[in-house]
This record gives structure tokens, sequence and C-alpha cells, in this order.
RNA sequence: GCGCCUGUAGCUCAGCAUGGAUAGAGCGAGGGAUUCCUAAUCCCUAGGUCGUAGGUUCGAAUCCUGCCAGGCGCGCCA
């Protein structure tokens, strides 16, 4: 669709350029609004006639005469007050879409790209919140791999940060426990440090005093002096393999986890110190409130300078996150070593190291990088660019892109029924954010727990004969799909109020809607064979024969076909869109509409019973070609495929 | 105070990038469809001053400005 577009574009501004003032940009064919219209639209009649002072609809009638007849285009027509509408031959291009189907027309534009995300502290269940930002990230990430792009995930791990002193405090001085004895808990271990995370937070919270001891436990953390360094390894590993399983269940994986500890230990900052310094992309504040403070200067008056080194010589948030962001271009002159993991059969996550280690894959140098982070983080995210563009690497920051996106909060609704207590200035307000140091939030396993024995529910009242194994996997897969496409649906900017019942929903613009019309698919071609026999074979025969006798369809018919197989040929549009804009609610919005379509041609329009020959192999293939794009779209998102449901 | 974001149907949200033809979905409400490929479906009905006031334009939900309302951020926390 893309090319045949660009294509006409091309021939028509050639066509137009010599008679009319004309530039190649003001040729864009657009949609019609209603098929009865046409199919495609040029708009610029109007933009003409305002250059050449004249009317619209009379320029447009001109214009149409003076065009050759267009190779895939049937007919072409004045439309409302000036627009120039194509009717297109139906059956050349649903032929050669058929065609077409696997060949991409996308096109790698970058050497490398990396992409951050999920990012959860490690000493804490992940919650939905999380989910939100892993299922964006995971989408991008999938849907730059199907452009051709070259993708790194990368999951970043603050193992060395004051979230995991806190989970220490709790447990070595709330619950006087050891190593040992920390490893002997058979509690799931994130769920039993979200709730030590809560109780050390209030306790040190109402003990100032306690202070003290936790700067102690930080500080020895970050020089790597046990036993608290020794418990930080054990926590964070082991909530880092909780998360990487909990996002495992949504089809999440990553290619590196990078740890703050290695970007500590292998002095990552340092370089980027002396970088710093030395480009005078900071200075040392002599005089004024920041006196003795390394800060960067703002980029308009109005706005406060920003700390990058505090006055006693430790390095902010901020100011790591610029060393990580240039080694993520190759800019350091440092690199991690690197270690496996996790190993599982053909895929290697890898974790960074700050001693040397074996033989791994190269990692980092991308030429393009996203940050998958939530929108409070905006002010900070500009900063790190900022200090890019201080260091004079304008082309990274131009291509340092942040991904940014509202939280999950909950409903008050959502608190009461996890028996969550507030405060009375809390039940006030409409939503409340997710706070993993108070504990408030719904942990990602529980909510896929309750979608799973959900689904499972409904899969045994459906199909209560199917073995057990398969009513379980098609209950994961059904659940899967509801959360991904339930974290895709809402624009990035929107807040997300959550609600159980909305998100335990299967039906109307959820995830199972799309699975089901896909498995409705399937079933008509597991039919087909069982019926008729026909296979794989004969698709392929009927695909290559190219007969399609369309003048055998009633107009209604050729119509309602029409109507859902143009929609399909969109769908590459759509992930381009989606990328640029960031906004894959877009290509959310879009699969749900092909199902729509699908849906009500599915009503109207019998394979297995269709009498007449010619038509059902017609029909055959328009549901196999959506079939195709349907596929593909809800791989993009992540969504899993029950052959049953 | 400054910066960013949001305001569209009873509710939840699309549409705004690149202005275009009659503003769309889902949920909820009311009615209907199953001898026929899965009713997790489909069809019909009701429901809209697109926050508000201006401006630009042949044309504004979309662009610009003001105002109102809400959220987030602006720390020698991470």
């Amino acid at each position: 669709m893309l090319e045949f577009k660009r294509k006409l574009e091309k021939k028509i501004y050639g066509e137009l350029k010599e008679k009319y003032p004309l530039h190649s940009s003001e040729i864009e064919i657009s949609y019609t609004p209603h098929q009865k219209m046409g199919d495609l639209a040029l708009a610029f009649p109007f933009h003409l006639a305002k250059k050449m002072k004249r009317q619209p609809r009379e320029l447009a009638q001109e214009i149409i005469d003076h065009l050759p007849s267009l190779e895939g285009v049937e007919r072409v027509e004045v439309a409302g007050p000036g627009f120039i509408n194509f009717f297109l031959d139906r059956k050349q291009f649903f032929s050669r879409r058929l065609h077409s189907l696997g060949q991409a027309s996308l096109s790698p534009e970058e050497e490398k790209i990396i992409i951050e995300h999920t990012n959860i502290n490690p000493n804490k269940a992940a919650h939905i919140g999380h989910l939100r930002n892993a299922c964006l990230g995971d989408t991008l990430g999938r849907c730059l791999k199907y452009k051709g792009e070259n993708v790194e995930i990368q999951n970043y791990i603050d193992d060395t940060g004051v979230q995991v002193a806190d989970v220490i405090f709790g447990f070595m001085e709330l619950e006087k426990k050891n190593l040992s004895q920390i490893k002997q808990i058979e509690e799931k271990f994130d769920y039993y440090c979200w709730d030590l995370y809560a109780h050390a937070s209030s306790y040190l919270e109402s003990h100032p005093e306690a202070q003290k001891r936790k700067s102690e436990i930080l500080k020895k953390i970050e020089e790597g002096i046990d036993p608290e360094n020794e418990i930080a390894h054990y926590i964070s590993h082991q909530i880092i393999k909780a998360h990487l399983k909990t996002m495992g269940r949504i089809g999440v994986n990553y290619d590196l986890l990078p740890c703050e500890s290695s970007i500590l230990h292998l002095k990552f900052w340092e370089k980027a110190f002396s970088l710093l310094k030395e480009k005078k992309a900071i200075f040392l504040a002599g005089e004024g409130v920041n006196r003795g403070c390394w800060v960067m200067k703002p980029e308009r008056e109005t706005e406060k300078e920003k700390i990058i080194v505090r006055s006693d010589g430790t390095v902010t948030y901020v100011g790591k996150d610029i060393a990580y962001q240039l080694w993520k271009f190759g800019l350091l002159e440092k690199d991690f070593y690197y270690k496996p993991f996790i190993k599982e059969d053909n895929k290697t996550i890898w974790i960074s190291s700050s001693t040397p280690e074996g033989k791994s894959p190269s990692f980092g140098k991308g030429s393009q990088v996203y940050n998958v982070i939530d929108s409070r983080q905006d002010y900070l995210q500009k900063i790190v660019v900022q200090g890019l563009k201080s260091l004079k690497y304008l082309a990274q920051a131009e291509k340092s892109i942040h991904f940014s996106y509202e939280m999950v909060a909950l409903s008050p609704k959502s608190l009461k029924e996890l028996n969550l207590i507030v405060s009375d200035e809390d039940r006030e307000k409409d939503f409340l954010e997710v706070s993993g140091r108070k504990g408030l939030g719904v942990k990602a396993d529980d909510l896929l727990d309750r979608l799973e024995a959900k689904a499972l529910s409904e899969v045994e009242e459906r199909n209560p004969d199917l073995p057990s194994e398969r009513k379980k996997e098609i209950a994961h897969k059904i659940s899967n799909g509801a959360l991904r496409y339930f974290m895709l649906k809402f624009a990035r900017n929107s807040l997300i109020v959550f609600d159980f019942e909305e998100a335990l929903n299967f039906e109307g613009e959820t995830g199972p809607y799309l699975q089901y019309t896909l498995v409705r698919i399937n079933s008509i071609f597991r039919k087909l064979k069982e019926k008729e026999g026909f296979d794989e074979k004969d698709l392929q025969a009927l695909l290559s024969s190219g007969e399609m006798a369309m003048e055998k369809l009633t107009e209604s018919e050729l119509s309602d076909f029409w109507n859902v197989v143009f929609f399909a040929s969109q769908f590459e549009e759509e992930v381009l869109h989606s990328i640029r804009s960031l906004e894959f609610s877009h290509l959310a919005k879009y699969s749900f509409s092909l199902c729509q379509k699908f849906n009500s041609y599915y009503h109207v329009y019998s394979i297995l019973a269709e009498k007449n020959k010619e038509v059902k192999r017609i029909r055959i293939l328009t549901i196999y070609y959506i079939k195709e794009v349907l596929e593909r779209a809800l791989s993009l998102m992540g969504i899993l495929q029950p052959e049953r449901m």
C-alpha cells in the first residue's frame, strides 16, 4: 500500500508539474472518509485554487481531464467541494497485495537502536506501572525489528540505590536476619520484599535516628563491604530473577542488564566527569546557594542551574545517567564486562560485570537510543540530553529519545478491593499514585494470576472436554492478550486509572476480542481441511493461480469484501505511524478495527457453506489475507495466538 | 512562580503529527439475531455547545492567543 501510494503520488506530480504551480510535497494522497466516495483522495486542488484564484471544483475537474489513465486506478472523480478521488482496480490491487505478503516494504534507517525499558528497582515485586513500561518498550522493540532495525533491549538495574538499602535495613535491623536466614525464606521472595520495603520505609520515616544506619549500609554496598554487600547482591539478583520471570509471563525479553554497581566500580562517572569538565559542559559554582557544586547551566535564563556533583563530591542521579547515556552511544571510551545471567534454549540474557569475564557479544554503541521512562522524569531526561549537547554531541542529542508516558494510578475502588488502607487525605482523591515505598499497588503477578484464573473459568465453560493442560495454555494466552492490549490501548499521555473490572474484561475492545477473531479464522481453515481436505498446498495453488472472478460477487459483497481488504492493506503504514509518534495505541486501535470489520464480514458471508466455487475461492483468499495481517499485528503487540478459545 | 501534560457521549477513551467531506469506538442503557464456519460475536436505537472566549483560514476537535479546571515536574533524593 505504502509503495503504491508513493508511486501514484510521483506519477501524478510528474504529469502536473509542467501545467500547474505545484510542489511535489503538495501531492499527498490520503484516504476518503467513506468507501462510497472512493478509496484515495487528493486535497491539493484547494491550495492550488487559492494560488491561481480559481474555483476548486472547476479546477479539480480540469486536472482530472489532464491526467492520463493511471496504473491500478479504475476511475477518478471530483468530489465534494473540490477533492479528487480515486477508485482503485480492486482485483488487481488485491492480487498484488496477496503476492507481496511477507515481503515488507519497510527498511531500516539506523545502524543500531538501543531501547532501555522496565528498569525496576531490584528490591520488590513488579507492579502494574512496570507492566505498562515493559509493554510499551517491548512493543516498540518488536515494531522496530519488523521494520528491519537492529535492536538491543536493555533493562537497567539500580542495584546499589537507597531502595535496596531500605530492604537490607529491614532484614538486618528489623528482622535481625543474616544472609543464610534470608536464603531460607520460602515465600515468594519479591512479595516478601514488597512488604518488608514498605515496613522499613515507614519505620525509617518515624525513626529518624535510624537514618544513620541506613547511610552506613548504603556506603558499604557502594564500597563492596560484606555482609551488607553480599546481602545486597543476593537480594537484587533474586529480585531480578523474579522480575524476569514476571515479564516472561507476558513475553517481554531483554538482551542486557546493565547494573549501577558496574557503572560505579568501573568508574564510568569519573570518565564522564572529566569529559564534562574538559569540554566545559559543567562548572564549579563559586557562590550562591550551589556553592561548591558542579552545575550545568540552564538552557533558559528563567530555569535554575542543575546540580551534577554535590559539594561533598558525590554525583547525582542525573550525572550517572549522563555517563550511562554516553556509554550507550559508545562515547564514553569505557565498556562493561559481561557474563550470562540467564541461559535459555536459544536466548541468553547478559548482565554487566565489573571484573573481566569470558567472551560476550558487543553491547552498546547505538546510533539511536530510546529511554522508556514515565513522564514524571521529563525534566531529568531533558537534562541528560542537554548534557550531550553541552558536550557537543549534537547528533546523539538529537537521537536520544525519551519515550515518555503517563503513570498507572489506582482507583479508590481498586484500593478497597485490595484491602489497602489509605489515609483520610488520600481518600479524597479521584486516584492514587502507585507507591512501592508505601506498598500501595497492584502486583504484576497478582494481576496476571487473576487474569489467568478468570480466563481459565471462561475456557472451562466453553471447552469442558479439553485436557486440563490445553485449557491452562489457552487461559495463559488469553490473559496475555488481555493484559498487553489493555496496556497499549490508551494513548501514552493518558493516565490509566486502574480498575480491575475494566482490566479483567474479555469482551468489546480487548485483547481476547482480537484473539477470538483469529481463532474464528483459523477455525474456518481447520474445518476446510477436515471436511474438504483443503490444505496448505491447495491454498498455495489458489494463491499462485491468481484466478479471481470478482464479477461473480454481488455488488454488496464486493463492497464488503473491499471494505475489509482495503483496510487490511494499510497495516504497514499504521506500524510506521505508531513508531514515528511512539503511539502504539494506533496499532492497537487499528488491529481492533480490522477485527470489527472481519467479524461483520464473517456474519454475512459463509465460507464453508458457499456453493459457488468461484465466490468461495475469493472468500477464502479474503480471510487468508486478513489472517496474515492480523497475525503480524498481534505478534507486534506481543499478543499470543490461541488456536482455540 | 516557572515548565510539561490533559479537558471530546452517562463512564472509559480514539481522532490532533500533516486543518478537509456526515466527530468515532468500547462499556453501560433499550431492542433484536443462533436448524448455518465458535454468541468472548453480530445488527439496530438513544446519547455530543469537542472546557471556554477570541484569532488565522474557503474550511478548525485539529493551528495560534487569552482564560477556566485538573494532573505531573521544578531536591546538594533516586
